[in-house]
DNA sequence: TGCAATCAGGATAAAAATATCTCTTTATAT
DNA sequence: ATATAAAGAGATATTTTTATCCTGATTGCA
């Protein structure tokens, strides 16, 4: 249902949350979400340019939210990336249909109105909140690390 | 959200239930639902071989619903051309989410699985009973035929 | 029997989505 | 200044989806 793109966009987004502040690397986001390096490159523009991240260049660049996590719903980044198409108007362009769909696009429609609403309804804040985190193994790794320091 | 194809099969089971018990050829379902005929014979093919029509050859051949419209789901011609996935396992091979889905996947699943349910509980046939029908320009036009015969 | 209507199946084509690569530009640290 | 680390942008490649076309196999009817 959602296109490959949409799901790498979600998990971009999602690993800039559970880093929020701190600028993310095309690289290291790639590596966390195992989304393919070169392809992400071309979400994250996307996703800059429709102004839910900001880019900086050179060393210690890298990516950002522009804002909350909390404040950022599902539909943001897929809609970047992939337009949420509803049904408004008759597919087989019928005049009987101009004013309103016919009962199979009325209830297609109110699916994915109900799908809208859902995504709209949750922020990228709310997964990080729950127990079952999403794209959770950097987190483990990282807290150990800063727990146990091996060095320095 | 829904591919073309999977839209295209709707059509054509929705024709096909409108019409249903006389067989319909590719080229009148073509015409009517305006879907390309050489790759609604394709789709045809898929929902034959699906078990939801039967065809016959030869003249006065044709496509047929192998059971009652009210008895035929949405779901059914969508999952025959253009299978529905929901999100059994965590799409990134997590180790730490082999049980269970993270939020971000357990979430969309969840959306999955309202839209398969509204897909599954809704019938072909209940479509043709609300007021404003599905593809029906057809339906006028054969209503008029049959009412003020030209000739014979 | 033979002809016309009709589906079946395979080959091919075109378009869109997904993915890779390379080179350029910008920022930072030394 | 220079080297290095990053993103930006464009060209190209691959895969999948959508679409077309052609030939062969059945079927009904005259």
């Amino acid at each position: 249902m959602l296109s490959q793109t949409a799901e790498y966009a979600l998990r971009a987004v999602v690993h800039l949350a559970q880093h929020h502040g701190e600028p993310r690397t095309v690289d290291s986001i790639a590596k966390a979400t195992k989304v393919p390096v070169g392809y992400l490159a071309k979400i994250m523009q996307q996703l800059t340019r429709a102004g839910l991240t900001t880019s900086q260049r050179g060393l210690h660049g890298g990516f950002v939210l522009t804002r909350d996590p909390g404040a950022i719903t599902l539909y943001e980044p897929l809609n970047a990336v992939d337009p949420f198409h509803r049904i408004t108007s008759c597919p087989l362009e019928l005049p009987t249909h101009a004013d309103g769909l016919c009962s199979l696009h009325r209830l297609l429609d109110a699916t994915l109105a109900r799908v809208e609403q859902t995504l709209r309804a949750t922020t990228i804040g709310s997964l990080l909140e729950e127990a079952h985190r999403p794209l959770c193994p950097v987190d483990p790794l990282a807290k150990l690390k800063r727990r146990i320091p091996l060095k320095e």
